[in-house]
DNA sequence: GCCAACGTTGGC
DNA sequence: GCCAACGTTGGC
């Protein structure tokens, strides 16, 4: 399957692109996934490789940050099975975990594209993070959107 | 802190 | 299976 691409959102309050690019391998374990469609698009979707647009949400300047790629398979989440996580699920076993992950690698740090300017931009009107009442912390990117964003972010 | 929007839970 | 109540997300 060709390679696809994805706008992950974090906390950078908890990790942000400049944690991720100064964590061993510029890679973390992209835990606290706790809704189902997004971890369906994880399991079930995503492939070791695809794009990943980083961004940062919950914070003073919401908006995309870095480009990043799939680093690793699909695996249970660690956070699930620790009560004292604040993604602790008591529902869920180690023999039949509820939660996965992967592993994200944040490649670079870019300037801040935000939230008004994505929204000001046409080009981008339809991407799915930006459509009403969109809270899903793993969105789908198309391919046009993918390479209008990287463009505009690299320069050429 | 507010609140719109959406997801999940649980009684029936 | 319906749906009201509740919880969460996330921008502002």
């Amino acid at each position: 399957m060709n390679t696809q691409y994805w706008l992950m959102k974090s906390e950078p309050e908890e990790c942000s692109i400049d944690d991720a690019l100064a964590a061993p391998g510029a890679s973390v374990p992209w835990t606290g996934v706790r809704n189902y469609q997004a971890r369906n698009f994880m399991r079930d979707a995503m492939q070791v490789g695809d794009g990943v647009l980083f961004y940062h949400s919950s914070c003073a300047e919401p908006g995309i940050v870095g480009l990043a790629r799939v680093a690793s398979e699909i695996r249970p989440d660690p956070t699930q099975f620790d009560p004292a996580s604040p993604y602790f699920d008591p529902k869920s076993s180690p023999d039949k975990p509820r939660w996965l992950l992967r592993d994200v690698q944040a490649l670079k740090k870019t300037r801040l594209i935000g939230l008004p300017e994505l929204r000001a931009t046409p080009e981008l009107a339809e991407m799915v993070v930006l459509q009403r009442g969109s809270r899903l912390s793993i969105t789908p990117v198309s391919e046009a959107h993918w390479t209008f964003i990287t463009r505009r972010l690299l320069g050429d």
